[in-house]
DNA sequence: CTAGACGCCGGCTACTGTCC
DNA sequence: GGACAGTAGCCGGCGTCTAG
C-alpha cells in the first residue's frame, strides 16, 4: 500500500505533520505575525526551546541578528573518551556569526558570551542528561573569546557500561547574556563505545602482538598456527610476508587466502612508519624496510635508480636475495638507516653513503631469523611480485627523484 | 584513611557476514 | 554447510580520584 496516498486520505503520520508544520513556519507564516502571536499568548521567545523552531526562522526572529555556528560538522562515528572533531581530525570550534555579514562577531558583550554545550537526540526531541547524567566529559560551559572558542576538549563519557550506538547532535546555546542569539546545532552523528572500535581503527606498532592485525583473531586458529611457528609480533608477521609469503600462507592454512593476507598487510602498513635501510653488494644497492620489503635498487657506478615496480623479474628476484642476505647476517652487513637527517639535507652522492657509515649510522637489520629458513629462490620470482597494491599504498614510495633515496648513490 | 564513584582495559558471548 | 573473523553489547578487575 502506498503510504503517501494513505496519509493523504486518512490519518496523517506524525513525521508528515511535522514536515508540514516546518514548511508552514518557513514559508507561510509571516515572521511579524508569529512575533505578534507569541506576544499575545504571553510567550517569552527566550523561554521557547529554540532548537524546535526552524533555524531560518530563528535567525529572522533574532533581534540582534547573531547566531552561533560550529566551524565544521561533527563526522561520526565518535568514540567515547576521544575528542570530538570532524572526520579529518580537525578540532571543533564555535563561532558567533553576524547573520547579515556572515562574519565572526569579534567585539561587543556577545563576543564574550558564556555558552553551554548540550547533547540532543537526532530528532531534536530532547536534551540528554542533566548536570549529573550528562553524556559529556569536560566542562560543557565555555566562554567565547573575540567571538570564537574551541570545544575540542569535550568528549563523550566512557564508563564501565558500554554506550549503545546512538545518533545524536551537539547543540551550543548562549547562557549569558541571554539575548536570543540563535543556537548552533550540528548534523546528526553516531556515537559509539570505544570498546566497539574495530581493529582497523586502532594504532599499530611493529612490536604489537600479531593478533592486532586484521583477520588474525586473538587465540583464534590463525593466531595459534602463527604462535606454533614463533611468529608472535606484527614485525615477525610482516617479515615472513615480505621474505616468504608462500610459507606464511602455508602456515596459516587453507582458510587464509592471498587476497585476505594482502589486505591485512596493506592495512597494517598504512598504520606503520617503517624505517628504510640500504644494503650494498659490489655495484648494486638495495633499499628495503624493517620488515624486508624491497623498495628499490640502485646501480652505484651509473647512479641509476629503479623503484620496485620498475624492476624486471630477474632483477627483482636478485634484489630480494640481497635483502634476505642482509637479514640473515644481521649486524655484520653494511646496512644504513636512511632516516638520518643528514640524508635529507643535501647529500647526493657516494660521499653521503660513506658519511653515514662512518658516523655510526650503521644499523643492524632486524634479524628475526626469517631469512634463515628461506628456500633459496635465486632467480625465481619472489613471493610478493604480484602485489603491486602493497607498494602502491606506500606513503613513501621509492622513486629516483626522491631526495632521501637518491642521496645514497 | 576509607568507601564509593569513575574511568580504563580487556574478556566473554551471541550474532552476522564472508569465504571455501 | 562449516570454519572463521568481525561486530555489538555486557561485564569484571583494577587503578585513581575525591568527599567524608
Amino acid at each position: 500500500m502506498d503510504l503517501g496516498e494513505h496519509s493523504a486520505n486518512n490519518s496523517v503520520p506524525v513525521s508528515s505533520s511535522c514536515r508540514k508544520l516546518r514548511k508552514f513556519f518557513n514559508a507561510v507564516l509571516p515572521i511579524v505575525r508569529l512575533q505578534k502571536l507569541m506576544k499575545r499568548l504571553c510567550v517569552d521567545p527566550a523561554a521557547v526551546e529554540i532548537s524546535t523552531i526552524p533555524r531560518k526562522l530563528q535567525e529572522k526572529l533574532n533581534p540582534e541578528n547573531l547566531k552561533l555556528q560550529f566551524s565544521n560538522n561533527v563526522r561520526g562515528p565518535i568514540y567515547t573518551g576521544l575528542p570530538i572533531g570532524d572526520q579529518e581530525g580537525n578540532p571543533l570550534d564555535l563561532h558567533l556569526i553576524d547573520c547579515s555579514s556572515q562574519n565572526i562577531m569579534n567585539c561587543g558583550a556577545e563576543a564574550s558570551a558564556k555558552v553551554e554545550i548540550l547533547v540532543l537526540e537526532k530528532d531534536f526531541t530532547r536534551y540528554i542528561g542533566g548536570e549529573k547524567s550528562s553524556l559529556i566529559r569536560g566542562n560543557p560551559q565555555v566562554s567565547l573569546k573575540n567571538g570564537s572558542v574551541s570545544v575540542s576538549h569535550i568528549s563523550f563519557k566512557h564508563t564501565r557500561n558500554s554506550l549503545k550506538k546512538r545518533e545524536l547532535r551537539l547543540c551550543a546555546r548562549v547562557v549569558y547574556p541571554i539575548n536570543g542569539i540563535v543556537e548552533a546545532v550540528t548534523k546528526p552523528f553516531f556515537v559509539k563505545d570505544r570498546r566497539s572500535m574495530g581493529k582497523s581503527l586502532k594504532p599499530l606498532i611493529l612490536d604489537d602482538q600479531v593478533w592486532k592485525l586484521q583477520t588474525i583473531r586473538k587465540d583464534g586458529p590463525f593466531h595459534n598456527r602463527l604462535m606454533n611457528e614463533n611468529i608472535e609480533t606484527v614485525q615477525d608477521f610482516l617479515t615472513h610476508y615480505f621474505l616468504n609469503r608462500e610459507n606464511l600462507l602455508r602456515i596459516l592454512g587453507r582458510h587464509m587466502n592471498v587476497k585476505k593476507l594482502d589486505a591485512a598487510v596493506n592495512q597494517a602498513k598504512s598504520k606503520l612508519e617503517l624505517k628504510r635501510y640500504v644494503y650494498r653488494q659490489e655495484n648494486l644497492r638495495v633499499v628495503f624496510t624493517d620488515v624486508g620489503e624491497l623498495i628499490g635498487v640502485q646501480f652505484c657506478k651509473e647512479g641509476h635508480s629503479f623503484s620496485f615496480q620498475q624492476l624486471v623479474q630477474e632483477l627483482k628476484a636478485f634484489a630480494m636475495e640481497m635483502v634476505k642476505i642482509a637479514f640473515q647476517n644481521g649486524s655484520q652487513n653494511f646496512k644504513v638507516l636512511l632516516d638520518d637527517d643528514s640524508f635529507y639535507n643535501g647529500f647526493t652522492s657516494e660521499e653521503a653513503y660513506n658519511y653515514v657509515i662512518d658516523t655510526q649510522q650503521r644499523q643492524p637489520v632486524p634479524n628475526n631469523n626469517v631469512a634463515n629458513y628461506m628456500p633459496n629462490t635465486s632467480l625465481t620470482v619472489n613471493n610478493y611480485d604480484n602485489i603491486s597494491q602493497i607498494n602502491g599504498a606506500l606513503p613513501h614510495q621509492f622513486h629516483p627523484d626522491d631526495n632521501d633515496i637518491v642521496s645514497i648513490g
